[in-house]
DNA sequence: CAGCTTATCTGGTCTCCGTCCCGAAAGTCG
DNA sequence: CGACTTTCGGGACGGAGACCAGATAAGCTG
């Protein structure tokens, strides 16, 4: 089935593979948008119907598994929330291979990314909170003060085990093995069965 | 005792009153550094020498803050490192009274921000979270996982205890009240002598 | 006082991101 | 064939932030 309307003439991963390219050559700075759409042999506003804006194109990857996370509603409502949640972090983190790496974060060194790729990167932490809370609280329009913190806490972990992930070079296992660990011990402070606290 | 060279005629204040006054006129999206500058009677390049970006007008309060934050090297080699932090922490929030909330955030609704504040906003959470891993970590060239996660997680409870520290309106307590039990359920995941967990 | 050093202020220029508008191209559908 | 729909692309604009060269105003030194 084809939908109305003139058919694309580029794609996504044409317009990442260019990017790459040209940030592997000259660093991510130094790279104008201009000379990414010009090798994509596309117009620079095409660029910006596929990224909206330039450092998309960096978290390509990451922004596909958290839009692949289950919707919150499947979650809600489970005996308990953290675990489901955790449970859920790693089965989308087994959806990641583990040689389809981040491609910005495992270059970061040698694209002189680094406040650059701080500010994008923190978007998709904040989207990762954001679905946490939504899943963790019962009331998402007033979650409680706890309730929010692990969800950043739980997101903090998350973020801690991925760019261990990352780091650890190309003899890496899978993700889930890195995320795990880190998860662990936030979710047997604020797990309700813990059993080691009165509160 | 006053240094050699031109005098200051300006001061970091008075910018930031005059792009405060500008923010809640305009929004914040609106107002331009150049209208920033204007108002306070200066040069539109004098405003970047005291503020190296615009929306580090918004988080004055917590960068001073966060500059107030020990050295790493006075904390380490205490007993429980984790122990020591949340104290360093309290106490942090300790010098930053109740009526002087982050200006940036309290306003942020009728300030039009959103994106804006989230992205800026993290830089200062970055920092944090650095300081708690040099804090946190025995070797800090190669933390452990666990390290990671400690510091990445502490960073984010305890933001998520500042903003509902924000979100409480006036009549709101010390920023330690609702810091400390954003804490302390990952203080206690983490902490070495919970005595809850073998491993 | 004259001259040197130091630090701030100012104006101008530059690149580039991100946004907007509008018209052209290229398909589908009736 | 004509209407509709969607993508493509060119042009223009505003604004952030970097950079530089020069002016200004203090303290220090001889």
């Amino acid at each position: 089935m084809t939908r109305a309307g003139r058919p694309r003439l580029s794609s996504r991963p044409m317009l990442e593979d260019a990017a790459h390219e040209l940030f592997l050559e000259q660093g991510y700075a130094a790279t104008t948008v201009d000379q990414i759409a010009q090798r994509a042999g596309v117009g620079r506003n095409t660029f910006f119907n596929y990224f909206g804006a330039k450092s998309d194109v960096l978290w390509a990857d990451v922004d596909d598994a958290l839009a692949a996370l289950p919707p919150s509603a499947e979650l809600r409502g489970d005996d308990d929330p953290i675990d489901a949640v955790r449970t859920a972090l790693l089965e989308a983190a087994d959806t990641m291979p583990a040689h389809r790496v981040p491609w910005a974060v495992s270059q970061s060194e040698l694209l002189g990314l680094g406040a650059e790729l701080a500010s994008s990167g923190v978007h998709r932490l904040a989207r990762l909170t954001e679905w946490l809370g939504s899943v963790l609280s019962s009331r998402p329009e007033r979650p409680s003060v706890t309730e929010r913190a692990a969800a950043h806490a739980l997101a903090g972990a998350a973020l801690a085990g991925a760019i261990d992930w990352v780091r650890a070079g190309r003899g890496r296992s899978a993700l889930r093995d890195h995320l795990a660990p880190a998860l662990e011990p936030v979710c047997t402070g604020f797990s309700a069965g813990s059993g080691c606290r009165t509160a």
